[in-house]
DNA sequence: ATGTCATATTTGTATATACAAATAAATGAT
DNA sequence: ATCATTTATTTGTATATACAAATATGACAT
């Protein structure tokens, strides 16, 4: 194959050997990818993982979402205010906790979400090859394990 | 080391084998690292690499640096916006395309800017090791590449 | 009981990034 | 020469995320 205009590539990229740079490029990559496996269902894959777990565990507080997605409070606020928005979770009260529902609409939606999911793993292990891709998922981790929070 | 409450660790994440959820947040900690390495010369790592970029070769164009950098040119746009605010680089317009230079002032943070980059390779090949660091990068990098854009 | 500290959540605000559309200039075909 | 297409850049707008501060509640020692 004949490129008459040079792709954009990492490995031309000046600073491909930088793990900030390299990091970057990937989550970004695999961000569009995503958007695109949960166009379906009309949700960000952030909200849309947030809301799988609501609808796993019905009532599961803004703490433990903290720890599933590894994002900040204000973030998980935020993420459910817009699927509250959208008439997909409801919270309660209970002194200072708060317990996140799914509705009947969300629960209904669960085999979409779950479709998406699908979707996207066989969309990305196709381009990349399944045993490479969760031996690259592996090492992230472990790597996210011992960088500091 | 005894930790009374759990470390937050991807490990414990329902979808941690998922590819979007671990670069996710591999990105986000490289980010806050990186950020704090780059705190002395008052940037963000993006444009502390732009201008790198534009130091070693002044005159340099957006799409340039959209290539170098794999950002989108608005993203581009708004990077050097904000150089310019600081009075870090200058554009000149030259019919349809622009060049953008380093000022005094930015050339004599070079050196900062470099220890910048030096700190922030020690720091984290310091916590991962240099030689999984680089296979890492190597691996992202690859993937970067096979993925569509 | 009271006061201090820790925990859970939300709110105000800032920011990097992207998409889509707009603008402008260059190229090429007829 | 003129018109359509491609290329380069900018602008308007939206969004996910985070930090810092605010709020509220619970726990615990005295």
């Amino acid at each position: 194959m004949i490129f008459i205009f040079a792709p954009v590539k990492a490995a031309n990229s000046k600073y491909c050997q930088c793990l900030y740079f390299s990091s970057n490029a990937l989550a970004r990559k695999i961000e569009k990818l995503a958007n695109e496996s949960w166009k379906k269902v009309g949700l960000t894959p952030s909200h849309a993982y947030l809301l799988m777990l609501v609808i796993e565990e019905p009532g599961i507080q803004p703490s433990a979402l903290v720890r599933q997605l590894l994002l900040t409070p204000s973030t998980i606020t935020r993420l459910i205010e817009k699927l509250e928005e959208k008439k997909l979770v409801v919270r309660t009260n209970e002194g200072k906790l708060t317990n996140v529902y799914p509705t009947p609409k969300s629960k209904a939606m669960l085999p979409d979400l779950k479709d998406c999911l699908v979707n996207f793993y066989q969309n990305y292990s196709s381009i990349i090859g399944k045993e490479e891709s969760a031996r690259l998922v592996n090492n992230m981790n472990r790597l996210v394990d011992k960088l500091p929070s």
